[in-house]
DNA sequence: TTGAAAGCGCTAACAA
DNA sequence: TTGTTAGCGCTTTCAA
């Protein structure tokens, strides 16, 4: 056993064996062993040879929190979500951490159950780590939390959602352009009168406000809406089509703010035996990866959570690596997804 | 502007604002701001409140990878999860992550892909962060990986499974008692044909294992089994169906090793006017959160995900707070939730 | 209740 | 190619 330079203090520390130990293994200084790890070329095929032994060894494992401390590049890439649960944002985290898991990074997650509140507490949170990079599900608004992440810095994605001004870089598309081309499309299939299920969030409102919008414009009947707010369940779909279904029987056409509640709304119609889609049409929002092979397969609006992920990684990637991103503001757009159910 | 100390050296750092900045403003010592932060009972009132107002007029939001470093506790707890696309662990993470991030605490999120490749390379990953706990999804088999694991003195919380010798803590249920509990409920209803639909994961092949070998005891026909390997998806569901049917057309009831692919054996079937459950049963296991509401509503078994995920996190944090852990190991169990399809 | 000194484990800067 | 020195921004230890 090497024995360890002795301070007249009592010891602290973590007692893990630290790139000290491996040098003096070795037999080389430590900011060798920092090399040979960080940057092999510059240390001697004969050294590198003896350092990697001393690792081997001693199961080093660096410090991240050190190597982050000393070089302000703690490899650490903060994603910030609404909700993992059976959400759409679930293929984006997977693209995004895999990324950059594969380049050296490592993800941290954060949910913010869609709440303000703790999504400012969550944001403080992630500063007080120092991120290299930083990816947001949606816009930040203007207000405390939107200029303490400028005021840090930091890189930063914003997705799922266009605007003008954001922070950094911006990934998204129009919710208002989905609206108006959903109704568009189930107009042209003829249906007159359009109803619309969804939960709470802002984005939602602003697709079911273009929806609405669009539907006013060639005079058809006010749209139904029915708000399930926090409930983005299937059960709170199939709840939604009994509501409706008080409310308006004649409802031909609705259009879902996610796939499950559009799942909620077909399962709801079939223990009712309303026929989908010759009595009512549904279209979702997400295209998660299974409603496609259902019966009937559902219609839905395709938006490409993954693509959102591997782009937000390469853009962060490239701008910690110092490169110019050439495309900082991407929209993605969409597609219908024309299959049984509408 | 209060000027900083001027090195000789070319300046480092991040250029953020530091404790110092703040002290400097309030008129204090670094270590006061320090303590007014982590425990303000030490500091008086008066002292306090100079330092709350600099903090907010600095907007500084403190270092984790300093503090962390100087107090060897990171306040980060990493979780390790085969998937998290639609899959039965989301509740569970998103559990774990509530429960931790009241406390403080911030997780770090790992995906291994169901690869032991990239489980191995993730693990150092994980270790060099240092985090305070670490929350596993199944138990490490003996190897290079658990070793390290257990070299690095982190407290780990085991999963979904049981083991007679866990790391350290463990939170589970018996897989083998699923299998026969699954079977013995199936030929309950009289089910003469049993078969499996599988993905190719190892505590899937034990359910499966004990499914076969409780109908063996019992005289009944040799238990088909379908693999699909990595396809965790509906689809997969769809075509394991068809291709049972292909070989033995008389099955009449199926245990599947997750919810989605059991879905995709009832959509298939109803596509074949097969009639669930009175021509075939089918059983799913996880229990996600919409399964039941479906038409027909899915027989299932239950394993309380959510409640995987904030009990390890209780755990881990009993155990940093210097508290004994009463049951480190927890065998938690399971319930067959009878429903419509079986 | 407050502060000074030392150091956590690593890397940037400078030097040889 | 290798080493020396001086921090990174915080908290622990010891002292008043």
């Amino acid at each position: 056993m090497a024995d360890k330079p002795n301070s007249k203090r009592a010891r602290r520390g973590s007692g893990a064996i630290t790139l000290q130990d491996v040098a003096h293994l070795a037999g080389v200084s430590p900011i060798t062993v920092s090399r040979a790890l960080n940057s092999p070329s510059q240390v001697s095929q004969a050294v590198r040879t003896r350092v990697q032994d001393a690792i081997e060894r001693t199961a080093y494992v660096p410090n991240r929190m050190a190597g982050g401390l000393a070089s302000s590049r703690s490899r650490l890439i903060a994603a910030v979500v609404p909700s993992m649960v059976f959400s759409v944002f679930n293929e984006t985290i997977e693209a995004l951490n895999s990324t950059l898991f594969d380049a050296g990074y490592q993800c941290m997650l954060g949910l913010t159950g869609y709440s303000p509140e703790r999504e400012a507490r969550l944001l403080d949170a992630v500063i007080g780590r120092r991120p290299d990079g930083i990816f947001i599900t949606g816009i930040m608004p203007p207000g405390r939390s939107r200029n303490r992440l400028m005021a840090a810095g930091i890189p930063i994605v914003e997705s799922w959602d266009l605007t003008p001004t954001p922070m950094d870089m911006l990934i998204g598309f129009s919710h208002q352009d989905i609206g108006r081309a959903v109704a568009q499309y189930l107009m042209g299939k003829g249906k007159q009168r359009l109803a619309v299920v969804t939960a709470g969030d802002e984005r939602a409102q602003r697709r079911n406000g273009a929806f609405r919008d669009a539907v006013h414009a060639v005079g058809l009947a006010e749209v139904l809406v029915h708000n399930v707010g926090d409930a983005r369940t299937l059960h709170a779909g199939r709840e939604a089509l009994a509501a409706l279904m008080r409310r308006q029987p004649e409802v031909d056409a609705i259009f879902c703010s996610s796939d499950l509640l559009a799942l909620g709304v077909i399962t709801e119609a079939r223990a009712r035996n309303i026929a989908v889609p010759q009595q009512l049409s549904v279209m979702g929002f997400g295209d998660v990866p299974f409603v496609g092979d259902m019966v009937p397969a559902l219609s839905t609006v395709q938006v490409n959570g993954g693509q959102i992920g591997t782009l937000a990684a390469q853009h962060l990637m490239a701008r910690l690596q110092g490169h110019a991103v050439p495309q900082p503001i991407m929209n993605l757009g969409f597609s219908i997804v024309e299959r049984e159910s509408a």
